[in-house]
DNA sequence: GCCTAGCCTGCAAACGTTTTCACGCGGGGG
DNA sequence: CCCCCGCGTGAAAACGTTTGCAGGCTAGGC
């Protein structure tokens, strides 16, 4: 026997909730890529903070394109998102992002805003002097970057502080060594082939992201270069990248919940008052020495361009 | 000089709309844990077919929780969901599925409903076969398995088609070769460990699915088991497991971005015809050799258990 | 015992659409 | 010549909830 209500089984209907409320209940992730595995962990950290608020995750893609990014920034308001965080940036458009002039509050990751005009989760990157004084440690002068894209916050901060970095140190940056691409792996894997067929090649080389040294390593074993032997590599990358390389790697790392934890914390202070000052978090990053880094012997020939026959899994 | 229509700049209210017409526009994919790569890549998929129909996707964990579906399951019906897709199963529950009772139109992935409930989409299964006779032909006869958990639909299905496959091809399946654990990198890793050390290890192992195959990989190579000198692995993945290990793996495979296809395909027509016969769609699945597989040298000490002291990247 | 304050209950308005219906007009057919 | 139909416009009802308000009841204080 059922009591009366159990029986009818009344469910409330969230959108006539939401009708009245002016909250729908519902906060929109925008990303490259959901395929990414980094993208997908910063998800799931992210719907993990944000549904003891009450609030579910609409997923939607860009795929880095301005043209998505109005798309969406128009279906993300008539659907009456109550807050959106945004981790994708469409490169090189001058114009400030949809996002930026919605009336949906929001936070932007890795990527800057117009001054004062909301809130933002920015990774440190001032570690990467660290990872560059490992290096020159170790012996390397010839110290190359594939840091994404440049008409992109993420990928320009980056090289920028690499660049700061070797002046820092009395090194010369050639920019035969610089192959920016995007954060993509194929891209990547590319960038391998192209680095390490220069005429003076890197003996040393810094990757952008986990996605990049996935695609990077990649294209090193398809090249048969063998890391660290015969090239030392250093990623700015999360926690994630060792479940995508089998392998401790030497990095810049952040980790990776943390990253989407502070955006939903940011994104829910937000909603809570709406007047606060905007804020600008910066998420912690260390330079943790790994096995993809080893001293430089003079007498190896870096890069040696043999096809990997077998692959080592 | 604006026209009054965009100085308005009037955007409708979904909420409103959906309250009217009955359909909120959202659909929902049910999944264990999005920061698996192969449920991202299930949700980019899922979510550009969704797209062109006005569909925006809302990602939902059960962790393999029962709790969890029973809390999701109502969230989805407060929060009028058009429809909902999951390839999310609770093991051993006996207890047919929230989703079943629901009132919401659903699609369940290699997940068996109760005859005739609703929409299904399974992988076909029967490619295990042709990777069975692939091994004899190569000399081995000591074939294990780890197909995940055996409580789940997945799971046993596939042990099942293993099993059939021995005993089709007249071999013994030892039960000390079958290490069920469940679908999680961290248990497929353990598992290489576990199924090593037995007294009598087997020279070839097939692994349930792509997450499960690249811990299995990582394990192997921490233990420093060379893949194929020292052992054989088949895979029942996709296409995706190529960009998760750096190498050509032998598997039984399906492509990642059908099955997400097929089943959006499912739901909207679904959508379109609520009382059309149950549909239950196949996945084809074909196995397809790579460099992960090799003959039994009858020499070799199968599974030798040295520490890798070098990895490999 | 009476008055007032506080609480509970139930009713009505409002949220922003869609959809239906009525109304007026004009044209075409009977 | 009259009627009917179609078209376009505008008004009104409905969707299911929240919330505010009014009214009635109860309890406490004077």
């Amino acid at each position: 026997m059922q009591s009366a209500a159990a029986k009818l089984e009344f469910v409330p209907n969230a959108l006539a909730r939401g009708l009245i409320t002016g909250r729908s209940g519902f906060a929109a992730l925008v990303v490259p890529d959901i395929a990414d595995p980094f993208f997908g962990r910063f998800a799931f950290s992210l719907e993990q903070a944000l549904r003891p608020e009450g609030l579910a995750l609409v997923v939607c893609h860009t795929s880095e394109q301005r043209s998505e990014e109005e798309r969406l920034a128009r279906l993300l308001e008539e659907r009456q998102m109550d807050g959106l965080i945004c981790v994708s940036e469409a490169p090189g458009s001058g114009r400030p992002s949809p996002f930026e002039t919605s009336r949906i509050p929001s936070v932007f990751v890795e990527r800057r805003r117009v001054k004062g005009a909301g809130d933002e989760v920015i990774l440190d990157k001032r570690s990467v002097s660290d990872a560059i004084r490992h290096l020159i440690d170790l012996g390397h002068r010839r110290i190359g970057i594939v840091p994404g894209h440049l008409q992109t916050f993420g990928g320009r901060e980056l090289y920028l502080a690499f660049r700061a970095a070797l002046k820092k140190h009395r090194l010369k940056l050639d920019s035969d060594h610089v192959v920016p691409g995007d954060f993509k792996f194929e891209t990547s894997r590319a960038a391998a082939d192209t680095l390490l067929r220069r005429r003076s090649p890197p003996t040393a080389v810094f990757v952008g992201s986990d996605r990049m040294a996935q695609g990077f390593f990649y294209g090193l074993h398809e090249l048969g270069v063998r890391v660290p032997e015969e090239l030392s590599v250093v990623a700015f990358a999360t926690d994630l990248l060792e479940s995508l390389v089998a392998a401790p790697v030497t990095a810049c790392r952040s980790i990776s919940g943390q990253i989407a934890t502070e955006a939903a914390h940011t994104l829910l202070a937000r909603l809570r008052d709406p007047d606060a000052p905007p804020r600008s978090v910066l998420i912690p990053n260390a330079f943790v020495p790994g096995r993809s880094t080893a001293a430089l012997r003079l007498s190896r020939r870096p890069g040696k361009l043999t096809a990997a026959l077998r692959p080592t899994f």
